[in-house]
DNA sequence: AAGCAAGAAAATATCGATTTTATTTAAGTT
DNA sequence: AACTTAAATAAAATCGATATTTTCTTGCTT
């Protein structure tokens, strides 16, 4: 009974589908069959159909007329936007969080830290394990809780997810940032509740900024320079 | 023929039902009931269903799990994020569109707003008319267009349309800001092009302050300081 | 062999009906 | 009279089936 029983079918069915999505579970650009999504989780087609219509207005899946529906395709072009939106966006409502939050602020900051550091780093099969991935999630959601605003917080998290999509383009790329991710993490943490807004948005930045150009790097040696990515492996 | 013929039944439905909620067509707050809706364009409940699936995601409906949807409630706590947002990312846009905008950008400032200018400010029965709401539209995006970055540009205006849902808290608000307006938009699109990227800013925040000021005003004026708003008129 | 056209197959979008859940109404109890 | 409970009503969520549209296959033409 610890698990939270949805209210509607539809609801289950779009979480179930989000955590796949964010996990890795379907190549970018993928066709996403309606009918067989269905039968797996033995629903009607209805509830796949709202449940797509609500992951595509989020951007991680994409509606095409008639057609049905993608996994949101992924292109260099796009990643270099969301970063670029990502950085804009995420530093501003920090800025606001360190300048506003108060003594629960800091706290919530450095217990999401401590637990996140203390969460291993696993992966099943290539994707990004559960627990270590909510912590993560959890920690830069404490960050910009400061800021007390639910609309900024969701528009950052918003596009952080949809920047996952693009982690799976190499499970490599995970690893080889295991370490330095850590240290980058400690680092925002203490600047942040430190309130050194600019030091903690320029680490925070380079964070953000550290998993592109890993990205970019794995993309390239892949498909050439200059060249628009499709799927990965 | 000069429309353009929507691709799918629910498109459509999900155009108009947009177009009057922007409309101001629906009380804040009130119920949709889908049924209804679904009569009205003659068209089956799944389609309703899904266009409201689709609003929801934009925020401008709510949905309430078996409970169906309504029209999202205003209150004067969300207008104070809704407008702290907008002033964030929209400033932040516009100074990355005057940096990296060219010639084409200013040229399309330039014509945006002489259409905008040039649109008379009509109200149908106390409602934003159309040409005007489009020409309005079509300035503040020409504004951000400069930055090329597809993702911002869209968040930035959602925010902008989840605000139009408060502009019909009061039909004189509209009026009296008819005169500012224009002088304002005057005063937004000469600093932009300008290159004054600090006035500019200045003046869109003042511009968009100034329309939460007035309907901050109205909305204490109705139902006391402090209290909580929830329907117009 | 390549390109095109017609037909078959598959998948989507939509519908009408059923099931489930919420809301209202009415009756019975304290 | 207020409160609770139970039935009736209304609405939403879901389903299964139909109608369209797209995609794939096959055969024909150049």
């Amino acid at each position: 009974m610890t698990a939270i029983e949805p209210k509607t079918h539809s609801e289950g069915v779009y979480a179930s589908l989000r955590a796949e999505l964010l996990g890795g579970a379907f190549l970018p650009g993928s066709k996403l069959r309606l009918a067989g999504i269905g039968t797996r989780y033995g629903v009607s087609l209805s509830v796949v159909r709202e449940a797509m219509t609500r992951l595509a207005g989020e951007g991680l899946v994409r509606a095409l007329p008639q057609r049905g529906f993608c996994v949101t395709p992924l292109s260099v072009e796009d990643l270099l936007d969301l970063t670029r939106a990502r950085v804009l966006i995420e530093t501003s409502v920090l800025r606001e969080s360190i300048g506003q939050g108060g003594l629960e602020w800091e706290s919530e900051v450095i217990a999401a830290h401590h637990t996140l550091q203390g969460t291993p780093y696993t992966t099943h099969e290539g994707h990004l394990g559960g627990d270590w991935s909510v912590a993560h999630h959890a920690f830069h959601r404490a960050l910009l809780t400061g800021a007390k605003s639910p609309r900024l917080e969701s528009i950052a998290t918003e596009l952080r997810d949809c920047s996952l999509l693009y982690q799976h383009w190499s499970i490599e790329i995970a690893h080889d940032l295991d370490r330095d991710v850590a240290a980058e993490h400690r680092n925002i943490a203490e600047l942040a509740v430190a309130r050194d807004a600019e030091g903690a948005v320029k680490a925070l930045t380079d964070h953000i900024e550290r998993t592109t150009a890993a990205l970019l790097a794995y993309a390239e040696s892949k498909t050439g320079p200059g060249r628009a990515v499709g799927i990965s492996a």
